[in-house]
Formats: C-alpha cells, sequence, structure tokens
DNA sequence: TCCACCGGGGTCTGCCATTACG
DNA sequence: CGTAATGGCAGACCCCGGTGGA
C-alpha cells in the first residue's frame, strides 16, 4: 500500500517535527555536557516548572546513547522508563544481536519502545521461542521487531501469547494461516485472549443469529479473509455491519452472504470511512442514473467496491467511463475496479490505440494479470483485425 | 487453446486514553 | 501516586494465476 506508506511518511516526518519544536529550548550538545547539566541542575530542583531529566538514570542515559538510542525519542514515548533504577538494556541488546539483528535495528527497537529494556533475559528467550513456533527463521522475527517494536514487547505475558496461540489454532487456523497472521498484524498475539476471544464470540453470534449453518467454522472464515480483524473492536465492526445492514436494506440471507464472502475484507474499516465511502459511491451512481437496486447489487457483488477511497473511485470510473465503457459493463464485471488506476489508464490507452471495441469484445481483458494481458496484446498486435 | 470465474495473497504502526497494579 | 498493561483509533488497494468448460 503506496499510499499508506506515504501517509506514514509524512505522519512521522510531522512528529520528528513536532518533537524537535518541543524540545527547542534543549540546544543540541554532547553527552558528556548533557550529564553535567544533569548534575548541576539537580540539586536545585525547586518548584518551578524543571525538565523530566533531573530523576532519569543517568548511568542507564549514557547507556542508551552508546547503543545509539534515540534517547529525546524514547523520553517522548515512555519516559518512565528513563527513570528505572534497573533495567537490561545489555542483556537485551546481546539478545537481539544473537538473533541476527545489527545495532541500527536494536536502536530503533528501544528508541520506539524503551519498555523493551525492561524485560529479562529469560522472558526474552521464552517469548522468542513462541514466536519460532510460528516462523521457520529468527530473520523474520527480526524484521517484524524492526516493523514493529510494540507487538513484541509490548505485554510480558508469555502465558497469554501461549494461550493465543493455542485458542487460535482450535479456531482451525493452521500453521500457515497463523504465520500469515503474525507477520500481518502481529498486535493479534499481544491482546489478551479474553479480547480475542470477545471478537470471535462476537462474529460467531452474529452469524448464528443470522441463520448460518456452521459458526464455529466462521470466524476462522473472517480472520482468513481478514487478517486484521482481531486487532479492530467488536464496536467498530459492529458499527459497519449495522451500517451495511441499514443502508441497504438488506434482509438476514443478504447480509450473511455478504459476511461469508468478500465482505469480511471492509469489516476493519473505520466507521466513518467506509460511511464516507458508501455516500460518495451512492452519489454518484446516483448521478450516473444508477438505481437504489443497482447499488445494492454492486455492494454484495463487490462489497471491495468500499474499500476504494471516493477520490481514486471516482477517477476510476471516470477513466472507465471516458474510454468508452458503460456502467451496465462495470456493475457486471465490477472486478476491473480492483486494479490501480494506472493500470487502468494504460491498459484503455494499449487497447485504444489497436481500436479494441468494448462493446463488441467486452472487458474482461482489463481484469487480468500483467502476463495475461500481455499476452493478449501481443496476439491482438499481431492480427490487428480480429 | 482460450478465457471467464473465482479465490487467494501482499499488506499494517505508532500513538493516545484508560484501566490495572504496586 | 507513578508506571505497566491493555484497548482502540486513523490511515485508505492492488495484483496473480489455477481451473474447468467451451
Amino acid at each position: 500500500m503506496a499510499a499508506v506508506a506515504a501517509v506514514r511518511a509524512l505522519l512521522s516526518l510531522h512528529q520528528s517535527v513536532t518533537l524537535q519544536h518541543s524540545f527547542g529550548h534543549i540546544p543540541a550538545q554532547s553527552p558528556s555536557t548533557f550529564l553535567l547539566r544533569v548534575f548541576c541542575s539537580a540539586p536545585i530542583d525547586g518548584n518551578e516548572l524543571k525538565p523530566p531529566v533531573d530523576t532519569e538514570n543517568v548511568s542507564l542515559l549514557e547507556n542508551l546513547n552508546l547503543l545509539g538510542v534515540d534517547v529525546k525519542m524514547a523520553r517522548l514515548r515512555q519516559p518512565g522508563v528513563l527513570r528505572k533504577a534497573s533495567t537490561n538494556e545489555q542483556g537485551l541488546t546481546r539478545f537481539l544481536q544473537g538473533k541476527g539483528a545489527s545495532r541500527k535495528v536494536i536502536a530503533g527497537i528501544i528508541s520506539r519502545y524503551p519498555r523493551a529494556i525492561t524485560r529479562s533475559i529469560d522472558h526474552l528467550a521464552q517469548r522468542w521461542d513462541l514466536w519460532r513456533d510460528i516462523f521457520q527463521k529468527d530473520e523474520e522475527i527480526v524484521s517484524i521487531l524492526d516493523r514493529s517494536p510494540e507487538s513484541f514487547f509490548r505485554t510480558s505475558d508469555n502465558g497469554n501469547l501461549k494461550k493465543n496461540i493455542a485458542f487460535l489454532t482450535s479456531l482451525g487456523l493452521n500453521a500457515k494461516d497463523l504465520h500469515r497472521l503474525l507477520t500481518t498484524a502481529p498486535r493479534t498475539f499481544s491482546n489478551s485472549l479474553a479480547l480475542n476471544k470477545q471478537m470471535v464470540e462476537f462474529l460467531e453470534d452474529i452469524y448464528a443469529k443470522l441463520g448460518g449453518n456452521n459458526p464455529e467454522q466462521f470466524p476462522r472464515f473472517v480472520i482468513s479473509r481478514n487478517l486484521y480483524i482481531l486487532i479492530r473492536s467488536t464496536k467498530r465492526v459492529k458499527t459497519n455491519i449495522d451500517m451495511l445492514r441499514a443502508s441497504l436494506q438488506l434482509r438476514d440471507s443478504e447480509l450473511l452472504a455478504l459476511l461469508e464472502g468478500s465482505g469480511a475484507e471492509i469489516l476493519d474499516l473505520s466507521n466513518e470511512y467506509l460511511k464516507r465511502n458508501f455516500k460518495s459511491l451512492n452519489q454518484r451512481m446516483a448521478s450516473l442514473g444508477c438505481r437504489k437496486a443497482d447499488l445494492k447489487k454492486l455492494i454484495l457483488s463487490y462489497p471491495i467496491v468500499l474499500y476504494i477511497g471516493p477520490d481514486t473511485l471516482n477517477t476510476k470510473l471516470d477513466c472507465l467511463l471516458s474510454g468508452g465503457i458503460t456502467m451496465k459493463q462495470i456493475l457486471e464485471k465490477p472486478k476491473v475496479l480492483d486494479y490501480s488506476t494506472q493500470n487502468i489508464t494504460g491498459r484503455l490507452g494499449e487497447l485504444q490505440r489497436l481500436g479494441y471495441d468494448f462493446q463488441k469484445s467486452g472487458i474482461n481483458i482489463l481484469d487480468s494479470s500483467r502476463k495475461r494481458f500481455d499476452a493478449k496484446m501481443g496476439k491482438l498486435n499481431a492480427s490487428p483485425d480480429d
């Protein structure tokens, strides 16, 4: 998801700017003058507002600096950790080094989730082994810690982790599913067992109420379709389901079919986002002369359409319509909306150059892999009047 | 041999608020 | 009380290929 990545980058840029701003009154200085300052200011800590550094563990700060940790960032995130009398940054570092993590990665981990240095070696080893039950190589785990240190370190409850794995397995998730889940949504495994159970029970419940036949299969189905579901709140999922049911006036059987199909993939969207996308799609279709029934049919047959933001969706529709494709064709083959605007535009251009007639030949050609599309283009180029 | 149908796969953290705990 | 643990939130698509029927 390039868009997400871009937003992330913007966010973190913003964060680092605000961070610099909020610490603007502390001039950049070497570790030694920094420590000197701490010592000098310590005796005179009156009742005026003072930087939090006075009570911080000075030798800890020194260690962290040596490790290349961004202490400012750490202080911003979990200030309490820097005041602790005894921590395990050395042990953690050796441990992670032993697993193949670079200095830089380790520093990044501590900077972003300082509490990591409060975990004991025994704890770390045990947790690592539990993750290794799911991952084949230490390397994979290191890359996840690098990506999301919090997922691994946020809780110290290894028993809970063990129970989660057992619970997820009991739902029918196999080794491959667990691997995908832990790779994609590692936070799931740090949830309390109760929280995970709550979502699973919620799903079973809804499914049973709608008259589904095998409620015990349903959670596994939803999870493997939507790996993020367990790190969302039941409130969010419920609100989305209610919203879809109400605005499309779905019968139980229709809602059930939706949830059993690709509908599972849009359940975790934020409530506002789903609403906004729905509204925008509704408006656009109305302006194109579609009926309510068309909208309902589209969403039931291709729920993913609601995943697409208003701007992207409208651009895609514009491209397709101006390329000589009708709304009717799109409604019959909504999967064409799956492809990126860039992909669609590029293909439309290529096809136009060949004088491809969508009314005659349909639009299936747009829904194909790059390889297949190119193969088809090769053929069309060889015999253009086909 | 072709192509429509269909399902699967990648991908997602870092922060804040609240509650639990000592 | 301070810190630790935990829950929740915003953010916002794309692509590939097996397969069975024509």
